[in-house]
DNA sequence: GTGTAAGCGAGACGGTACGTCCTGTCTTCCT
DNA sequence: AGGAAGACAGGACGTACCGTCTCGCTTACAC
C-alpha cells in the first residue's frame, strides 16, 4: 500500500482522499466534513493531506474540476433552441441532484466568506463553464436563432442567472417547462 | 450594567450581541465568526448567548431580519419601469455592498449544508422579499406595461435571478446598464 | 460532576489527574507516558490539563510533593544507629519499590537534561529530604555518636550516596546489611 | 560524500552520525534529540541510521562506549591513594563536565523507564567502569593499605555513591577536598 | 423590607478537530 | 549493494471553540 519513493505522490492516496471527501460531504454535508475524518475514511494519514491540500476545500476543488466538466458538457443535435433546454436542464441537475453539484454548492458556500477561494472558483471552474453555455449562444447566432449583434455574456446571465437562483436560494423545484419558457422567452426578447 | 431580575432578558445584551455578531462578520468572515468571540466582543456571557440563540446562525439571522427589509423596500413614482430599475439596483447594492448583505450572503452559504436553515431563510426573509419584489410587478399589471396574464413569480425569477447569479456567483459587476437592459427584455418578452 | 464555577478548580479533576498520571507512569514507563493517556484515564479533557499543568513532568512533579514525604519521614526510637538503618532501608525501598519513587525516578531522569526541572526537584523535594535525613545524625550528635565537629551534609551523602547509586545506576540490591555496614563504617570514620 | 557502493557500510556515515548526536545531544538536550536531525546536521539519510542503529538511545550507545573508556582509565603511579583521589576526580569531571558524561547521563536516564537499556548500560559501560574502579582498590590491598579482607565492591560503592549522586541527583559541585576526605574516610574505616 | 427567583458576567468542565511534528517503514533512483 | 531522497501510515503534540454547567451578584416583583 505504500508508495513512498521520491519521484512523486501516491495517486492512490490522492484518488482515495477525493472519493472520501466527496462521499462524506454527501453523507454528512459540509460542516461535519472534517480533515480527521476524511483520512480515516480514506486510510491515509492526516500530514498525507495537509502536504498536498492546503486546506479541506482544497480537496473538494480539486473533486470537482475532476468530476464536473463532463457531466454538463452541452449535447449537438444540430437545433440550437432544443439543445439549449437540454444543456440548461442539465446543468440544474447538476446543481440540484449530483454528487459534483453538492461540491459545487459547498465550495460556492465558501466562496462567499473567502474571496480567494471565490476567485478560484470561477478562474477554474465557472470560466469554463460559461464557455460552454456559450457554444450553444453562439450556434445558435450562426443558425440565425439570435442576432450577431446579441451580448451573448449577457444572455447567458439571463438564461442560467434563474437557475442557479432556483437551486441555490430559493430551492424551488426547476421544471422542464421552466426552462423552455425562459429559453423561448430570452431568445424572442434578444 | 447587570439588569438581572426575573421578569424578561437585558435588551442591552441582545443588541450587543446582535451588532457584536455583525461587526466581527464583516470584519472577519464566516469563518471566523465563533460565540466565544461574539460573546467577548459584546463584553457578555457565553451563556447569555446560548440562551437565547440555538446557534450563531440564529444570530446572524435575527440580525438580517431586522435590518433587510427597510433597505430594500421598493419605491412608487408612478412609472413602474423606471421603479423596478431602482428597486433592482437597490437590491443589487444590498446583495454586494451593504452590511445586511454579507449576512445574508453568509447564512445563504450556510443554508447551503443546513436545510432547516434555508427554509428559515426562505419564510422569513426571502418570501418578504419576493413579496415586495413582485409589487412593482403588480403595479406594471395595472398600468398595462404587463399583460394580465403574465406570470409575475417566474417572471421575478427572470428578473432577480441574473442579480443573485452575477453577486453570488460570479461575482461580476451589476451595472445600472446590466439592469435597465434586463428589465426592458424581461418586460418587452412577457 | 461539573464543578465549572468562578471560584476555581475541580478538586476531582486534580486528583484524577495525579492518580491516573501516576499509575500509567507505573504501569507503562515514561516514555509511554502521554498527556492524552492520562486525560483518557481519568475522565478528563486535555485542556484541562494544559490548564493547570504547564507538561506533563509538572503533573509528575505534584504527584511526587504530595506523595513522597510521609513516605520517608525518619523514625526516632532513641537510637539513632538503628533509625538510620532504618530510615535508609525505608529511603531503599522508596527508590526502588515504590509508586512516588517511581515518579522520583521519572523525575530525576528528566532532570538530566531539563536543569529547570532539575532545580525545582531540588528546591522542593530533594532539600526536604536531605533535611529529614540530617536530623537523624543531629541525633547522633546529640547523642555522643558523633562528634559536635562532623560535617553533616558531607556524611549524608556519604550514606544516602551509594544508596541512590545503586537505586537508580546498578541496579543492585540494597540488603540491610548493607545499610548496616554502610552506617557503621560511615559514622565510625566521621 | 556518496559512498554508495557494495562493500559494505560507510564509515564515514557512521562517523558523522556519532558526532551528530553527540553534539546535538550537548546543545539541545536529549527531548530534542530526533532521529531526523541528526540525519539532517550528518547529511546523511534517515534509512541509513534505521538500518545500523534500532534506536536513537543505541546511537548514543555507541558513541559513549566509544568515548568513555579512555577519559576515566585510572593512573598507577605507585601511591594508591593519591591515585584514587586523582581517578575519582577524572570520573566527576566526566560526568559532570565532558560530552561522553552528558551521554551517559542521558541514557541513564532513559534507563529509568527501559530496563532493557539499563541492563545494556550496565554490561556494556557500568562493569568495565567499575573493573577500572576497583583496581586502584586491588592495587591499596597489594600495598597493604587496605586488609585483604576488605569487600572491595563495597567500598567502590561507597566511594563512587557519593560523586554519581552529587553529579546527577543533587547537582552540588564535587570538589578535590571532598574526594579527598571521602577517599580518606573510606579507606580508614575498610 | 425582606425573600425569592430570574438574568447576568464569569469561567471551568468534557469534548472534537485542528494543523504540526516526529517516528519507523517502504520504494525508487543514483553511484 | 549501499546510501540518499522522500512519501507514506500512524499518532502525540498543544490550541481553539464547542456547548454545558455552576457560581455569586444584581435586580424587581410579591408578600
Amino acid at each position: 500500500m505504500h508508495r513512498g519513493n521520491r519521484h512523486g505522490r501516491s495517486e492512490q492516496a490522492r484518488l482515495a482522499v477525493l472519493q472520501a471527501a466527496d462521499d462524506l460531504l454527501v453523507e454528512n454535508g459540509f460542516a461535519r466534513l472534517t480533515v480527521e475524518g476524511i483520512a480515516q475514511r480514506a486510510g491515509v494519514a492526516k500530514q498525507t493531506i495537509y502536504r498536498w491540500w492546503p486546506s479541506k476545500t482544497d480537496i473538494l476543488f480539486e473533486a470537482l474540476v475532476t468530476d464536473a466538466a463532463e457531466e454538463i458538457t452541452p449535447p449537438d443535435t444540430g437545433d440550437p433552441t432544443r439543445d439549449l433546454v437540454t444543456h440548461l436542464c442539465a446543468l440544474a441537475r447538476f446543481l440540484t441532484a449530483s454528487d459534483a453539484g453538492a461540491v459545487f454548492r459547498a465550495l460556492t458556500a465558501e466562496g462567499q466568506h473567502d474571496p480567494a477561494l471565490a476567485a478560484r472558483l470561477r478562474e477554474e471552474h465557472l470560466t469554463g463553464q460559461r464557455t460552454r453555455d456559450r457554444q450553444l449562444l453562439e450556434r445558435a447566432v450562426q443558425r440565425g436563432d439570435l442576432p450577431v449583434t446579441a451580448d451573448l455574456d449577457t444572455i447567458v446571465d439571463r438564461l442560467v442567472g434563474p437557475l442557479y437562483y432556483r437551486a441555490l436560494i430559493t430551492g424551488q423545484e426547476i421544471t422542464t417547462e421552466f426552462v423552455t419558457d425562459l429559453v423561448s422567452a430570452t431568445l424572442k426578447s434578444a
